[in-house]
DNA sequence: CCCTGATTCGC
DNA sequence: GCGAATCAGG
């Protein structure tokens, strides 16, 4: 993972925005590791965290002790580059945009969708905590809109035909070569200029057209200023 | 099971 | 510095 600029500036947005770190991670295409890992060595404020704190300040039951780790970390590092070829040859990912073009709003950049939801508060759009809070609970909304579809789609099960789709909510089960989101931002072209620009994605993250914005953003927001309305303001319909 | 974030530690 | 492996709670 090349850390730049520009990706640094996402991660950065998008944790305060209190997005999963999985979620940011498929924006970015990394795993969530790769997210948490970054965020702790950038010194990004914790989360809440779902677990309780392993560590507190003071060593107090002493036995505190569960070394099992590591098996053979070396295996599924070199494994790591194997897969890559997947879509490394011709076969690119431009059958997607069509296929998903009915599905989309239950799979495509679900993130999107989240980054303005928290908008609607208009009185305090400015508020870290709120916005994080609202930004938080939309997250939550938007995990539990294709599961709520899942349910739908378990209640009215058809005895004959039933595709059990086992997980991937957020991907569309028909036919599209699932996207190989494993695409450094090495290809991506990004602003020349050095400095501030607007990191608003244009175009789906791990795909070949994927880019920024770049234009200049506003002081203090990692958008410009157009990306910024649809970002933090006003619930309306965006179209890439 | 699924999800989440935190930590460890080989690279 | 990076991130997969792992841990651990909901």
């Amino acid at each position: 993972m090349e850390w730049t600029d520009e990706t640094i500036a996402r991660l950065r947005d998008l944790w305060s925005q209190g997005l999963s770190t999985a979620e940011i991670g498929r924006q970015l295409s990394i795993t969530k590791n790769a997210v948490v890992g970054k965020a702790h060595r950038l010194g990004l404020p914790p989360r809440p965290s779902p677990i309780r704190n392993r560590k507190t300040t003071d060593g107090e039951t002493g036995t505190t002790e569960a070394a099992p780790r590591r098996k053979s970390p070396s295996k599924a590092k070199a494994t790591e580059t194997a897969g890559s070829d997947l879509f490394a040859d011709g076969k690119d990912a431009s059958p997607v945009k069509a296929v998903s073009d009915g599905v989309e709003k239950i799979s495509e950049k679900p993130a999107a969708v989240v980054r303005k939801v928290p908008s609607v508060a208009p009185e305090a759009p400015k508020a870290p905590q709120p916005a994080a809070a609202a930004a938080a609970a939309a997250a939550a909304a938007a995990r539990a809109v294709p599961a709520a579809q899942k349910e739908t789609a378990a209640l009215h099960r058809e005895p004959a035909a039933v595709t059990p789709p086992k997980q991937e909510p957020r991907v569309a089960p028909v036919s599209r070569p699932a996207l190989p989101p494993r695409f450094s931002t090495a290809g991506i072209d990004r602003p020349t200029r050095r400095g501030p620009s607007c990191c608003w994605p244009i175009g789906d993250p791990g795909t070949p057209g994927f880019h920024f914005c770049g234009a200049t953003p506003l002081s203090g927001k990692p958008y410009c200023a157009e990306h910024a309305a649809i970002a933090y303001v006003k619930i309306r319909d965006r179209r890439d």
